[in-house]
DNA sequence: GCAGTTTTTCAGCTCATTTTCAGCTTCTGG
DNA sequence: CCAGAAGCTGAAAATGAGCTGAAAAACTGC
């Protein structure tokens, strides 16, 4: 069982280490983020323990890096206390799960053996709400088995709704995650891309999935 | 299927490893002579990718070291561009193979390919989609029975392609891929061998095979 | 060193996607 | 039931991805 820490404060990584390895866990150490990118990419670890903010490439950039790259190995992100938006961020990015610091080490092991005990971690290969599946490794988004097909952003779109069903979204996480770091864009481009994913996955069906919450943002879902 | 790459330059290293894996292989690193000998030595694996220019004990040395201790496991060796004396004294030394740098992913392939396929061929020799078949052993490419000849780099993107047939793969893993590993290209290099692809085995046929996904990338299939 | 081939770049073009805009509809609170 | 805010939408404008013919550069074999 291998464990990849990425993590530039020595003193908590070297803790980690520490900890897991009384664990018999097998952990290998990276302190920026290109090192701990490169380690992922090369080497096959069973999970992936990645800090947020990180030298050279943060924790986010790396995630969505090794994602693109089809390595799916189950990440644990780890966010500075409160962060909300990291966690979002996280999770969009890849990650398969996240943990505030500090954290008790009891709660990171727990964690960590959740993650591992998925099969080949096929997690977030394929995000289903009710009839509507979207596959992240063939681009695909499928409703009652018919194939639809989309543009860059539309996918990125409906993938973040989707990441986050059932739960909304506020126009400006969606500007902030969908969009580029520094993308300059009025709130009405998502109301814009709203209407055309609705053309898409709702019109030509019967159930809507694509709900308006009025004053608070989207939500997909039943 | 278990490789060894002793190989000290770690960008190289890790960008064999990191292509090996998503063919499927299970590989693993030493970066000076003496670990990778004690490594091929206790370890059984299927093939060793070695770099004849090493710390601590060159490749021909190490090389002719295995071959005295009676370990034949196939030998691929690297060596610098044009040291033609090196290919020699590879050879010379018990080295199956050579492959001089830099090399281009496919063409590894291709020759890990070649050694292991003695006992037990477990790689796929030949590929098939739709109509069209591509041959890895001597390098035939036919579509509906007739013939077609490609260059060598129109041999390897098709090779890549079909060895992902029905799945999207971005023009970014095109270019890592198929292309050697300081090969400095530009993205639209991919699209014009694309292009010289379509000419060979999709014009002259009713179906087309390889299709752009705009936005994510190309696809062969049906 | 030369002729042919392959590989790579370049520039122009086309068309899909992305973004903005303006006018419209719907909703909400008073 | 009205005014203003929030959201929707059709269409125009801006941008960008991908294709292609052709030239330049790099290789190959003689």
């Amino acid at each position: 069982m291998r464990i990849l820490v990425i993590e530039d404060d020595h003193r908590i990584a070297t803790a980690i280490k520490k900890g897991l390895e009384q664990e018999a866990f097998a952990v290998d150490l990276a302190y920026d983020g290109e090192t701990g990118f490169d380690l992922a990419a090369a080497e096959s670890f069973d999970v992936i323990i990645l800090d947020v903010m990180l030298p050279k490439m943060n924790g986010v950039t790396l995630c969505k890096k090794l994602r693109a790259e089809r390595i799916h190995t189950p990440i644990l992100m780890l966010t500075a206390k409160g962060q909300v938006d990291d966690k979002v961020a996280g999770l969009n990015s890849g990650a398969d799960d996240y943990l505030a610091k500090p954290f008790a080490f009891a709660e990171l092991l727990a964690r960590i053996r959740a993650l591992s005990r998925r099969p080949k971690s096929r997690i977030m290969e394929t995000l289903t709400v009710a009839d509507l599946e979207l596959n992240t490794i063939n681009y695909e988004v499928k409703r009652n088995g018919k194939l639809i097909s989309l543009s860059r952003k539309e996918f990125a779109l409906l993938e973040f709704l989707m990441r986050h069903a059932n739960t909304i979204v506020t126009k400006d996480q969606i500007m902030n995650h969908v969009w580029e770091y520094d993308a300059d864009i009025l709130p009405n481009t998502v109301e814009v891309y709203i209407g055309y994913l609705r053309n898409r996955i709702d019109k030509p069906f019967t159930t809507q999935l694509i709900h308006t919450v009025r004053g608070f943002g989207y939500k997909i879902g039943v």
